[in-house]
DNA sequence: TTGATCGGAGATCATTATAGTCTCCGACTG
DNA sequence: CAGTCGGAGACTATAATGATCTCCGATCAA
């Protein structure tokens, strides 16, 4: 449960290799190009290349066109959360149905649903993990967050 | 993105009621049937039958057969945890295929994953945060956790 | 200036997951 | 023993996902 699509998967991977080429020793700066992100990690050379299109259009890389063209990051990593990565890719979050309920929707449980608001607790609590992690906290292999419960504390029990 | 399912909604809206009217005043210790949940809430009747008997087969619940029959807590509210709830209807938590690979399986992107780490971190925090509320949390429609960031501590930035 | 190399965009398709329905069965109570 | 309950399986419709195909426009370098 609460999977993340294959897509998200696939932007996660790029945005890192991207970081790690740009910011890296070895070609600092250089652009990336799709070919040589999906050919590293075995993702489907056009379903990436939607991916990027998708992350291009949310402004967290630049694309540029013509040979020797890819993509670039627009920000540095540790100002790329992950949670705006996965929200380009899959939208806002949302554990419910009625999260993000429009003008004119309804839901039928709606009148006598007693957990929409903790649930839109855990919501933000997810939310939060997910804004305080960047992308530079994805890079190196190292571990990077402290495992603790964010509901330890403030509830009594 | 993150959404769980409807089935998972249902089972919390159930198990809220069910609590609700065993620990209740109103008529304490009684079990609730099927029938009564679904009017109450608006959920087609089958589909909550099928919630509830996959509930009863995690021993979340117990079932009664027969006239004046229905479903009854097995444990008190504040030892079932969400967790437990959504994993029984959606199966062990996991936000990336690779979680749960099972022997054989084999992620395509496997080898060249510098991703995998990190997000099993983002995983596990979520899994704890799932692990520290209860049903008696949801109950009451009282505020029930701190909205924490789980890696603001102990994370250098 | 022209051709190869890039990304941009749209339609399309197969597979799977989800949500919901239908039917029949067995257990229990009064 | 009849009516009321849960148990279980097959079944359907719809939507989301993952992936593919095609054509287009921009760019750069020979």
């Amino acid at each position: 449960m609460l999977k993340i699509s294959k897509k998200a998967d696939y932007a996660l991977m790029a945005l890192q290799h991207i970081a790690a080429v740009q910011f890296g020793d070895v070609t600092p700066g250089r652009v990336v190009n799709t070919k040589e992100i999906a050919e590293e990690y075995n993702i489907p050379l056009e379903l990436l290349a939607k991916v990027l299109q998708t992350l291009a259009k949310h402004a967290l890389i630049e694309s540029h066109n013509g040979p020797k063209g890819g993509y670039a990051l627009v920000r540095r990593a540790h100002q790329i959360t992950i949670a705006q990565i996965l929200e380009s890719i899959e939208g806002p979050l949302g554990i419910t149905d009625c999260s993000h309920e429009k003008e004119g929707e309804f839901c039928m449980q709606r009148e006598n649903c007693h957990i929409r608001t903790p649930l839109l607790k855990v919501q933000d609590s997810i939310a939060q993990l997910l804004n305080n992690m960047t992308l530079q906290d994805m890079m190196g292999g190292t571990p990077l967050i402290t495992i603790q419960s964010p509901t330890a504390q403030g509830v009594e029990r």
